[in-house]
Parts: structure tokens; C-alpha cells; sequence
DNA sequence: ACCGTGGTTAGCTTTC
DNA sequence: GAAAGCTAACCACGGT
């Protein structure tokens, strides 16, 4: 925390917490945790989400069809298309080639 | 989740969780709700991170400039374990094993 | 060259060059032959890099390490950039016009 | 060059090019630079097509549809989808829709 | 409203 | 054949 800290940059490292250059330092500051924590729950979550991804593989699942069940299902609707995808992905994956 | 329930596609509807098409439905079917649970999380905590970003920019600062800090304080992170990791390598191919 | 030319799909095979269902043929057709000339370059490069590996390898060097210093050089490099940028929209952000 | 030479590491400076720690720097470093030489020439051209990708663009193509022509005749043969979606694609542009 | 940039995801290659 | 690193494609945000 100490040795690169670059949103220090601009800052004097006195007791208070106030302006150098215009930029209220403090205020920057916590802005800044508060994504860095927000981003690290978020990468936390996408780590989770290979793992769920990784135990269905391991269980013999394709995983590139999930995923497209996943999409399809947000898009819910329009994209008629992506579901013939899915029907030639359902094909090739039982082994009948178009 | 009734209307165009695509991961349903080629399964039977009847009572029981047995395969078809060589595609176990009820297993497939959990790991899709969890992998859509935790990407609801993730939609979220990114709604969060731009409402941070958004009241930041609301108090006067620029947005791109947290950004750049915030990245260059993750590259520090990155390059610091990338040292480590050098260091490691460096004693085994030496011969030094930790 | 001439078995699959899927470039060719939707546009006459007359003389001229003019547009067939709103493309104009023989424009497309040079930016792909742009492209691909310039991939083939692009995998050829990739090919001597793997050769230099090579032959670092059979001289008795760990490719592994070799990587990793090269990535840490490039983090440097792309570090420093991010900081100068930085430093600019500081400057900026201050009404400080370089 | 100087100031964070990653490569220079766990050697010395002295005048001659010998081993330290069972590593022959200036070997090392050889391959090392020829390697960062190789990959400049491939990032610029990395850039080359994305400029021509960007100027198909501005005359009115759709770079998807190129990529996707570029790919399938890469493929050339198998993936009888491919061309599918392709169809589908050129379908769209034209305002055809399925 | 468009463009450019950056961040996310997917596919591929390569390694163990 | 599983795991990771790399590359490429895609998508969304912010700025102009």
C-alpha cells in the first residue's frame, strides 16, 4: 500500500486530509476503494462463474452450448437465428452432421 | 421463464430428469440458474460501480482520470506477482526449490 | 484459390466490377486480399518467434522465464505511457494546456 | 533502456558477457531483444489491418461480414454452417431479413 | 448521434 | 486431457 501509491501522486502526505491542485485528495481517495472493493466482488463473481462452468464441463457437458443457452435465453426473444445455431450445435454435438 | 424456455429445447416435459438426446436436462438446467444467478450478481455490483463513478463525477472529478489511476494501481498489483513469480522461476531453474 | 471463393457469393461474374446486391464486388475483394497478405505476414512473424524460443530452448534457456521477462519489460513500457498519460489529463484537468 | 532492465536482473555488470548464476546474459538478452523486435513488427502489423479494416469501413462495408469471409475461406471446406451464417449475415445487410 | 476506447468474453494454442 | 496464456471478436461506455 505504501510503495507505488499512485493516487498519492499529487497529494502532500501532511496530517490533513485536504486540496493540493485542486483535487480534494480524501474525497479521490475513497472513490477509488470503493470501485477497487466493488471490482474485486466483481471478479470474485467471474471466477464463480468459470468454476460452475468448469464442474459442468467435468460432468461431460459442452460447455459452448450452455453458453449459448445462456445468451439465448437473455436475448429472449428476436434472434431467431441464434437458435438454429443452437439447433446445428445440438446436431454436431450428438453426432449428426449436417 | 415460461415463455421461450430454450434450455427445455430438447428435453421431454414430463415429470422425471432423465436424459434425452444423450442430455441430462435437470442437471443442465441447475447450472444454467446458477451461472444466470451469480451474472444477475455481477450486472449488479457493475450498476454499482457506475454509480460510484457517478457521483464521483458529480463532485467534480473526471471520471477518466480514476480510471487511469485505478488501472495503474491493478498493473502495479499484476507486476508486483509477475516479479514473484520471475523470482520463483529463477530459484528453480537454479535449482534452489523453495 | 479458385474451388471455395466464397468472396465471390453474392456479385456476377461479368467483366466489370459493379455492384451486386448493394456490394461492390471488387472493392471488397481487394480489402480481403489486403487483410489476408497482411496475415500471412503477421503468421510468419509468429512462426520466427517460435524459432527464436527454439533455439534459446536447445541452447538450454527456460522459455518460461524468457516469457515472463518479456512481459514484465512490456508492462514497463506500457506503465510508463499510462503514467504520462496520467500526468497529461492532470494537467488538463487543472486548465494546465500542454 | 536503463532505468527498469528487468533482463539484466541477476547479473552483473561487469565487461564481459559470462555466467552468472548458470545464466549466460548477454545470450539471454540477445534473444531477448530479438524476440521484442519480432513482436514490434508483429503489433504494427496488427495495426496495418485494423487500418484497412477501418478503411473498408468508412467507404461503407461491414467489417463483420469481411471477418467472416476472411475466416470461412481460411476454413476453406468443412463448416458448411459457417457459409449459413454468412448467408444469414448478407441476408440482413441487405435488408432481408429471415 | 457517432466515434473511439476500453473492458469482457470466447476461442485457440500450448503446456504440463 | 486438463489448465493456462494468448489472441481475437464483441459490446458498452464516455466523449465530442
Amino acid at each position: 500500500m505504501s510503495d507505488t501509491n499512485v493516487a498519492d501522486f499529487p497529494q502532500n502526505n501532511e496530517q490533513a486530509t485536504t486540496d493540493v491542485g485542486g483535487v480534494a485528495g480524501d474525497r479521490l481517495k475513497s472513490f477509488i476503494e470503493r470501485v477497487e472493493r466493488l471490482e474485486e466482488e466483481k471478479t470474485a463473481l467471474m471466477e464463480d462463474i468459470k468454476e460452475v462452468y468448469g464442474e459442468a464441463k467435468s460432468v461431460g457437458f459442452d460447455i459452448k452450448i450452455i453458453r449459448k443457452i445462456i445468451r439465448l435465453r437473455k436475448m429472449d426473444g428476436e434472434k431467431r437465428r441464434e437458435e438454429d445455431e443452437l439447433l446445428e450445435l445440438y446436431k454436431a454435438a450428438i453426432g449428426m452432421h449436417s
